[in-house]
DNA sequence: GATGAATGAGACTTCATTCAT
DNA sequence: AATGAATGAAGTCTCATTCAT
């Protein structure tokens, strides 16, 4: 019993260096930045000496790529999915602003995912591909559902419809983390989800609506007159 | 004469000097990469001595800079606009086209301008930033153009439509620098171009407001007719 | 009573614990080297923690060298003298053959002794030293013998005729432990033999001069006695 | 004229640093022996900064390598042929005389040809080889023309005799360097020399002096008789 | 006696940049 | 304007050894 308790009281302290270590250098990486921190940094920070360091890490990138994804999955931790939420648009509306919402709370860690882990093949590897893989599959998975239930068309594949998504996404995130341009959430959630909604919308099926009709009509008259224009 | 001759002697092996440097240093970034190359290469390779290189570029980064910006702009140079490609699709197809081609051309130069400089606040500053903005403006004019004539919906911003463009192309090119993907040029401007096009289509295919999508295309429509007439 | 049982239930695990960390090491020296061997490595195999290590061994070197030595030792355990050969050339060819086999099946181990405990001062009071000791007086008792039985001169000391021999086969178990050329255990074992012996040798080969087989004829009678002698 | 006098002096700076780190290292070496010096050690010593160091040689290895064959080449350079000496025996004793005299005035510079540079698989592309080999090579040559001249049998490869010779010499070398006792120059060369020309003396002329031996043999066996009768 | 985490000195090496010539 | 050797700070990583529990 006094072994086990011993043996409790032996590994706490280790998992406590573990966790004291990556706190330091969350701190020493908001500090100075993830390409100016340095070991000596963060274990003074931890209150240990270099070499302790590399009790618990490999070297400095696994350090600060494990930092990096402990700090990453507690953000995305709470996420719970879209199923409760209705329609297609909605859907894809709370993921798109969840992502923004993150990347507006933890710039620095979303700098250093995308700028120094992305570039890295091992990237593919790491947990955090896997949380960023799941973000964009969630998305997939609501453009598939859309396709299966006939709201959107399925000419094109779900990849693209998924770059298109991330593609801006990122292009505004880079944008703000570069501190070239703020954005608004729910502005881009919305255009984005209005654009990808309308292009991908199946063609209305006819309808009893006399106006609809009419405007049918006009319609197929302009189109040929476009087609005498070419 | 004699100092003009002096000086113009010595002024012309001067701008052979930077030429050199520069040609060396895209030689040796082509060899080595742009994260292992060392002034001591560059300066080997343009049989200089690496003081010599401090008398034209500030430091390492302003040379790299400078070389990744006429390279890039080599590159860009030839390009001819768009003003003679019938149609908004095949305009936006063009210069989608042109920018994944070039991407496949000069990896290693893309890889730099989106990973270093583009991550660096002085890039907004810098010429390979303007022929950045060029390209992507030219993508806005057509979109603005096709709002104009009625073609596109005005109801989302230029802006955002240019991003999701911008976005999704630079999605796949990453994936493609990174080694983890390839992409099919015509595949991906087609596709792109396609849901752009159908989104911001003003065309009542069960949109969100038929009557006024009609309206407004055959105001667009007349206007042509009128156009003819003159 | 009680305290006996204690103390023998104590001492007991510590000679395995002792075994353990020298089985250990000569496994992880196996495997990487003497140079290359760490104490981590060694305490790990044997499944002890590295401070245990130090309970057991004053430090990294004093491990090496006892270890070392009770290797050599296993090895050289079985070895017979050679009283029961006849003849002083097979018996320093049985000698001979004897080490050169022993270098081909431990290389890693005489490498250590040959490379890294030899240039120690401390070697001379090693038991490694104490071995090589017996080995090389064999050899010189050999010699001693062949000397006083008059079938060796006794004009040379024959601490010399040792280091001939000895000198000469470490010569050539360098060159093989460094990985620069192999040896033939026999043309090696007879070569050094036949120079040594006829080298050495007292007897006059006979020839026409009439005091050349004077002489012969006084040395077989010496031959004579001296047989009477053993 | 001016600029050949410039580069004249620009250039010697520079072969004087090298010496002058040359010269340290072999300063440094003598005073902390070669396991404990360092290169901020050298650098210091030649006033001269750690990285300066590193403009001259590759790395620790590298420099230390290279000032021993140096130093080694330095001790050899003088060294004439044995042409001009008389006899196999004398010429042989010269050789040996040289090696052991050398091994003498710079016992460190041996210790660490021998136990550092020789273990290494590159020693046999270095300079020290080549003088080693060198020093080996007259002593075969002495050898293949004794054997030429019928002075030596042949029915002993001359690598066997080589060995002999280099082998003893070796093992008295590194007793001397490792403290383990010292040598004397004659004794050694005289001894060496005795047994190998005898052993490798051709038979037809009996021996260097029979009548010698005999009664050498018939003294030793007296002297025995009378220890019986004691 | 065992544990094993912490220590911490230390060594090597790199390279952008400077500056006297 | 060119040279290019010297600088020297900076930084990572290793591992034998200790010592409180």
């Amino acid at each position: 019993m006094a072994s086990k308790a011993d043996q409790d009281e032996g590994t706490r302290p280790q998992d406590k260096r573990l966790a004291d270590i990556m706190a330091a250098a969350r701190r020493a990486i908001r500090a100075k930045g993830y390409e100016n921190v340095r070991i000596a940094d963060i274990a003074k920070e931890a209150d240990v000496v270099d070499g302790t360091v590399y009790r618990y890490f490999e070297n400095k990138r696994d350090l600060l790529v494990r930092v990096t994804e402990a700090w990453f999955e507690e953000n995305i931790a709470g996420d719970s999915g879209v199923s409760d939420i209705a329609g297609t648009r909605n859907k894809l509306r709370h993921l798109m602003r969840r992502l923004l919402i993150f990347v507006r709370k933890e710039p620095v860690l979303n700098r250093f995912v995308l700028m120094e882990m992305r570039p890295d093949p091992a990237f593919r590897a790491s947990r955090a591909f896997a949380m960023n893989r799941r973000m964009t599959e969630e998305v997939s998975e609501v453009c598939r559902q859309a396709m299966a239930s006939g709201e959107f068309r399925t000419d094109l594949p779900v990849a693209l419809v998924r770059d298109l998504i991330f593609g801006c996404l990122e292009h505004r995130i880079w944008a703000f983390l570069r501190g070239e341009g703020d954005f608004d959430v729910d502005e881009v959630a919305d255009g984005i989800a209005t654009v990808i909604c309308r292009g991908m919308a199946a063609r209305s099926h006819g309808g009893a609506d006399p106006l609809a009709s009419a405007t049918q009509r006009l319609t197929a008259l302009a189109a040929r007159l476009e087609d005498l224009e070419r």
